[in-house]
DNA sequence: TTAGCAACTTGATGTAGATCAAGAAGGGGC
DNA sequence: GCCCCTTCTTGATCTACATCAAGTTGCTAA
């Protein structure tokens, strides 16, 4: 069993950070190595972040974007009365902090457990996305597809029953532990059943309760964190038509 | 009383279009006249859309961004199932389309009305904005309020009332409308009650009977499409803490 | 090892808003 | 003007999920 805590660096990602045991994460392929070598120099770890300590909070201003190394990420929204809704959470090897780009962060981020990340300087951005343009693509293919995830959340939030809103999580966590090269089946969740269901739009006892039934029914395994997918394609079926429109955020 | 077909042209915003009315649309303050005149040639009218007409559909290759003249629309995403989920109405001289970035359109845009459209091409985009970096900022910057704008309604959709996800809803779309010279008070709804709820999660007779309960309670006058705010405090307090979360979508 | 706490589970009950079903009111077209 | 068709309203009923209330499990720490 793949535990998500440190991230092998050997998945087909895209960009090399000189601190980082990642090989690459976010440059496009076709850029040169010399290029490759400039930006490196670019890319600093930071100090790790521990359980519940927050990367950057709400109006903070943008500096950088950010790449998990190691450990794991939730970013969330607030309202003065200090009601949250979780927007995302991220993975190793994937990419966030574009809610930053209007000059301030418009969310929180804040690690979900003992967390490695890397940052990448919105100077060093902005120069070197001057100079090479498929980096300038890139990254508004990355923006395009935080817009596209956050309106198929959308569309699950306000059309899909609670079992669906589940199933669709764990079909896309499990894509996105896939694409980096852990098992798709057999994962751990490195987020509380609370945000799971902060981050579903349902409660915490309701998730508990879809668990149960996802165990009745043998479709998949739930011990504590820990979870094996037994019938992938019940699972999808519990989706519904809905496949197409997964919040795959392909982050990277 | 003003209505939104016609946009009037005179507001503080951002960018010349050759055959427009509008004087300005998109581009940010402090670009020279000189590089104006160029932006200007880019800018193609589109012919008129009438009423449900799509300008473009889900998948479609991403070809530029648009300009709303006049008249008004809405994106939308859909599932297999024919199920959609409006993810946003634009009124004149909001700028729409950032759901393409990602090579292909994710999400389809429809006229909800006779409507004018501008064509700015991805073309022209990219060549203008490596030449201006203000200009290539402010798109940056217009991408992350869309996706600022798309996660405020992901907390308006999962942890909101439907009194709230209205009142929100009407505050919002006033606000807009204060913003192009028109009456923050008094305005034309463009779209159905169906389209409303679609847009908030509902169904279109809990709109209607919202709708309802502001007129009796007197916040609101409501006439088909013609609406009235008499008690703008009233409808603010009914967002209860989460003004500042209002998705404002500045877009343009 | 055991105490203390947070995370999780499970059951009982309540309710906001969906759905179903009929009418009423607009609003184009002729 | 009048017809037809869509949009909107209003009421009655139903239900998925929240909320409340106890447990239970499982870390962490000494």
């Amino acid at each position: 069993m793949v535990d998500v805590a440190e991230f092998p660096g050997n998945g087909p990602i895209r960009l090399t950070c000189k601190d980082c045991s990642l090989a690459e994460l976010c440059l496009p392929r076709g850029v040169s190595p010399d290029d490759m070598g400039r930006f490196e120099t670019m890319v600093d770890q930071r100090p790790p972040l521990s359980r519940d300590e927050p990367l950057y909070r709400t109006g903070d201003r943008f500096t950088a974007l950010y790449a998990v190394k190691s450990g794991s990420l939730k970013t969330l929204v607030s309202t003065q009365d200090g009601e949250n809704q979780i927007t995302g959470f991220y993975l190793p090897g994937e990419l966030f902090g574009f809610d930053g780009f209007d000059d301030n962060h418009s969310c929180s981020a804040v690690a979900l457990e003992r967390s490695n990340v890397c940052e990448l300087p919105l100077d060093s951005i902005e120069e070197l996305s001057s100079n090479i343009p498929s980096l300038r693509r890139e990254l508004d293919r990355l923006m395009a597809r935080q817009i596209n995830s956050d309106q198929s959340m959308l569309l699950l939030l306000s059309r899909r029953s609670a079992d669906e809103r589940l199933a669709t999580f764990l079909v896309s966590l499990s894509m996105r532990f896939q694409q980096r090269g852990f098992s798709a089946n057999e994962f751990r969740l490195s987020m509380s059943r609370h945000d799971i269901a902060n981050y579903l739009g349902l409660a915490a006892e309701t998730v508990s309760r879809l668990f149960k039934r996802l165990k009745e029914s043998k479709i998949a395994s739930v011990n504590g964190r820990t979870i094996i997918v037994h019938d992938f394609d019940a699972l999808r079926d519990g989706i519904d038509g809905c496949a197409g429109s997964l919040p795959e955020r392909n982050l990277a």
